[in-house]
DNA sequence: AAAAGCCTTTGATGCAAATCAACACAGCAT
DNA sequence: ATGCTGTGTTGATTTGCATCAAAGGCTTTT
């Protein structure tokens, strides 16, 4: 992250380059069971590096279900009873929050190989809603059995840590983004963040197709949707990138990082 | 929190009333060494309730030393090596972070009882400045050790859990003030949450003195600085408050709050 | 006690983004 | 096809806050 910003810090255990697999998720198999974290392609991105394998055995245990989330649906809602945290096998989420007052925001979007339920841990409810963008396959991993086992794997408990830190650190950036940052600098910022997460999982690093709606991109940035959409067509007219519908092509990463550190182009 | 709303989350173990020993800082030993977390009156908040003798002997031995930070003065910096967190028994710090452009940005500000440093453990470096607005004393906790002891006592592996969700939860409330809300309804949330972590510590729920400049409340804001004065004022102008450099008394908390929950009063 | 420096307040002005509004377009069902 | 609904674009106007500017109040220094 030496250009696209420090405040979106990349998970660690980015080395390896993934399959592709989840690409065409059309045809999943709902109730493949069987399937462990041991031989999981996601595994480099939720799980800690360097199990032996009896410690490798014991993470197998911890995912009990592997719910199938519809596109569109929850897969936990504000004030539902904190029981796991979920890893992401394929699909794509955003998560969200509500004001009394019925302001909502989105907290993030997350990813293959990212991990959504922590905010549930402080207090055994969740406070934000999952929502799936696509039809979505998550890992439950029931939270007193990650204690459990982080009890005897020193590497999953410092693992787990590392998680919450690293969310933490995220957010600080969020937080930079909304509090300094113009419409121009916040979305450049996202779209770097967007195609370098999904390059890290064997994606391309120019192309990128939006799960989200410019109003979802608004509410994450802290801008209208109008905005959003306007900033898009200027990145497009200055050649930066071409928006066809959802689909985004960066013609020059160059110039967006420029814009998010400040240096004002053209 | 029902009316200062749901994004500035209380943490749990509050139901003590705690001694108000910490008010009168004055007079404090640097080199006080020998209180143990035990009988450290501020336990109830950085540590976990319910330890059996044992437990709280293994916790006692957790503290290492007890930083004295003069006002001004860093605890940590961004890239210092992560070694420990920190408890604060007295005193006041905030927290920022700063982009390599130069921008900078208030995340937080902590008062005793409250734990700093989560953000070290995601790289092993810090990612922000830590700096005491006022003379602070501190127990750091050597991380190595807090997670040794965690996993053989349960409830503080759970409570370094939850501190840490908490620490989400709080960022997402900052997520929603900074992407949603307008100048007014920053500064009533931002000086409801004070003083009512403020009362939790056992001092009154009307009184603040605030430990920073109107450009840090901005800066964790969101806002200029003039914009702070000038909303201060306004709250004044309605009776709202009081204002005397830092001194603010709160003559009509409910008004703050309908101003928060988007009732747009007067 | 005077001087220097920081912090705060208040006013005048400008601008970036919100709001209001209209229309275009895609995907879907009928 | 035709209409419908959700989504996206673009334009006109408003507005809340930033910016620029100046002066007064505390605090610290000497």
């Amino acid at each position: 992250m030496s250009t696209s910003a420090t405040f979106f810090v990349m998970p660690d255990a980015f080395g390896a380059v993934l399959s592709r697999a989840q690409a065409s998720g059309a045809k999943l198999d709902k109730h493949f069971i069987k399937t462990a974290c041991s031989s999981c392609n996601m595994r480099e991105l939720c799980m800690p590096i360097g199990l032996d394998a009896d410690d490798l055995k014991r993470v197998d245990e911890l995912v009990t279900k592997r719910p199938f989330v519809k596109r569109g649906s929850a897969l936990f809602r504000a004030g539902d009873a904190f029981i796991a945290l979920y890893a992401i096998r394929s699909g794509f989420l955003k998560t969200t929050i509500c004001s009394e007052d019925g302001q909502t925001q989105v907290t993030g979007f997350q990813m293959a190989g990212e991990i959504v339920g922590l905010d549930g841990i402080a207090t055994d409810l969740h406070t934000c809603d999952a929502i799936a963008l696509e039809d979505t396959e998550v890992c439950a991993l029931p939270f007193d059995r990650i204690e459990e086992i982080a009890r005897e794997v020193k590497a999953l408990q410092h693992h787990v840590h590392k998680i919450m830190s690293r969310e933490i650190v995220r957010e600080h950036g969020v937080m930079l983004l909304l509090g300094n940052m113009r419409a121009e600098e916040r979305l450049a910022a996202f779209l770097l963040n967007l195609v370098q997460r999904l390059h890290a999982r064997g994606f391309s690093s120019s192309e990128v197709i939006l799960r989200m709606t410019r109003e979802e991109i608004g509410s994450y940035l802290g801008l209208t949707l109008e905005t959003v959409s306007r900033t898009f067509s200027r990145f497009a007219d200055d050649g930066m990138i071409t928006v066809n519908q959802r689909h985004i092509h960066i013609q020059n990463p160059e110039a967006l990082k420029r814009i998010v550190s400040h240096e004002l182009c053209h």
